[in-house]
RNA sequence: GCUCCCAUCGUCUAGGGGUCAGGACACAUGAUUUUCAAUCAUGCAGCAGGAGUUCAAUUCUCCUUGGGAGCGCCA
């Protein structure tokens, strides 16, 4: 049987994690077994869905290269996804309300959504699970007339067994039974004549021959009702796979209130990609040996549904952030490179970054590579480069001007301003030769030259190895910074 | 309230009737280094509780407790 999987969002608000997560889970399936991996929107919530959400989604799956396979339509470059609005022009859900309608297994309900609440309040005072009880199931045809003279408007419900059960087996939770008599006669269709998400959902995972349904646990409690529309249609449901949630850190279900929840937070505050996606594949599902980093194409060949976890994980930001950082260090300088300028561009910052030589820009940045934990450090890491010489008062303070460092900082400067101009730039090697022969005719330790000198043309204590920053930087610059710093603090 | 789900270090997890309960993040210490990182080494730390089954339960069963989700003309 040929897999078919989907992710079916809403189009309501920023792609967040947790849908990152389900989504991936889907795309990894499709592309372990070779299947197809389809994007549906979900924008029957008229109120809420809107055309922007619908593009970041789009451009978040993009980003995370979570591409699908199919969509309405030929587009070769890039299927559009699928959306249910439109498929509810083309009159695929009234159909089969059509065939439920005359079927029995559902009917037209007329009463207000005042009125169902009352009797959802009614069960509650009674300690029984709030539901519509069935009022309008059996209308006389006089019943009926007389509501629609009435100027009421119709939705559509299911027609609930009220004896047995609905069992099914998922592949996360195992064997899994409800109850019938709990369920109520739920909304197929608004009186808008738009179709809710149970019903939507099962029309559109049998017709576009979903194999597997692989979705958030949040949903488990709507399998039943849909399963029921499945059999009343005489039709075989897919395989479900109900992943467990994603968790804050104060274990409630992942949401605004525990920080950044959105995928593009994540792009803004410089992650990588696939960082992210490795980052979530391990929050529920793990391989037997307990592997943490899954580069290029592993994740996908490792990938299984069966060693999805039951059991709801917590997200924790300070792993993401180190897989991050390990994730940048795997690339190479030039791919860091490249993507710095993207996330430059695409937070628009490019000010941040104007006027600095882009040579010199990635000399800097692969001196700091192993540090970097997020791309927005790095501007941070390497502005001293290019921007005017600006002094870190605690260097200056410590380094240069303390009792017991002062001559000799002062020395080192000067002697430097003498003998650089005759210095060979061309290696590290060669610079950190001159300064050891400087810091032993000086009869002073390494460190009272080496961090005078890193004081002298950073301004700070912090930065990448001393000589391979003398030697980026270049003679010329580097003299005239130890010049300016010699000038400021040890002007006679 | 009702229904469903979940339970191994602080966190992500492996394991599964007999294990020194393994790995990773975080944290701590040490090594290395001109600094900060990175790296390497070491350490800290866990089977929620109670019954039952069994020669043997962290593992199987039940209960308790704790946590989560769902109960819309939202998805």
């Amino acid at each position: 049987m040929a897999i078919r999987v989907r992710f079916a969002p809403s189009p309501t608000g920023d792609l967040h994690i947790g849908g990152v997560r389900t989504a991936l889970f889907n795309y990894l399936y499709a592309k372990k077994e070779k299947g197809t991996f389809v994007l549906r929107i979900e924008d029957t919530d008229e109120a809420r869905s809107t055309e922007s959400s619908t593009q970041i989604i789009i451009n978040a799956m993009k980003w995370l290269k979570l591409g699908w396979d199919e969509g309405p339509g030929n587009e070769l470059s890039q299927y559009a996804p699928y959306y249910q609005m439109k498929r509810k022009e083309q009159g695929i859900y009234q159909k089969y309300i059509d065939i439920l309608l005359e079927k029995g297994y559902a009917y037209k309900c007329y009463c207000t959504p005042e009125e169902v609440e009352k009797m959802r309040e009614q069960a509650r005072l009674a300690k029984q699970p709030p539901k519509y009880n069935g009022h309008c199931a059996n209308l006389t045809k006089e019943q009926r007339e007389q509501y629609e003279k009435e100027g009421r408007t119709a939705v559509i419900r299911f027609k609930m067994p009220k004896e047995g059960k609905i069992e099914f087996e998922d592949i996360v939770r195992g064997h899994v039974s409800f109850e019938n008599a709990l369920l109520d006669d739920f909304v197929l269709m608004k009186a808008n004549g738009v179709p809710t998400y149970n019903f939507a959902c099962v029309i559109d995972d049998y017709l576009m021959e979903m194999s597997h349904v692989i979705r958030g646990d949040d949903h488990i409690s709507n399998t039943p009702r849909q399963i029921h529309v499945y059999k009343a249609l005489g039709w075989e449901p897919p395989t479900f796979a109900h992943l467990s949630m994603i968790l804050g850190s104060d274990g409630a279900r992942l949401s605004k209130r525990h920080g950044h929840t959105s995928v593009l937070e994540y792009r803004k505050e410089g992650y990588l990609q696939d960082a992210l996606i490795n980052y979530l594949a391990l929050l529920g599902w793990s391989t037997q040996d307990s592997q943490q980093l899954f580069f290029g194409n592993s994740l996908i060949e490792n990938f299984s549904l069966d060693r999805c976890n039951s059991s709801p994980a917590t997200f924790d930001p300070s792993k993401l952030l180190w897989m991050n950082g390990e994730y940048i260090r795997n690339k190479s300088d030039q791919e860091i490179f490249d993507l710095f300028l993207d996330w430059i561009s695409w937070t628009k910052q490019d000010d941040l970054i104007k006027g600095w030589d882009r040579a010199l820009l990635k000399k800097a940045i692969s001196l700091e590579h192993e540090k970097i934990k997020l791309l927005k450090d790095i501007p941070g890491l390497v502005d001293f480069f290019f921007k005017e010489l600006s002094f870190d008062q605690t260097a200056v303070d410590k380094i240069l001007l303390s009792d017991t460092k002062k001559d000799s900082a002062k020395q080192v400067l000067q002697e430097c301003i003498i003998r650089l101009p005759n210095q060979d730039f061309g290696s590290p090697e060669a610079l950190e030769m001159f300064a050891r022969n400087l810091a032993q005719e000086l009869g002073v330790s390494n460190s009272k030259v080496f961090h005078p000198i890193r004081v002298a043309i950073s301004g700070r204590t912090q930065g990448p190895s001393l000589f391979h920053m003398m030697e980026v930087m270049g003679k010329d610059e580097v003299l005239k910074r130890i010049q300016q710093t010699a000038d400021k603090y040890f002007k006679n």
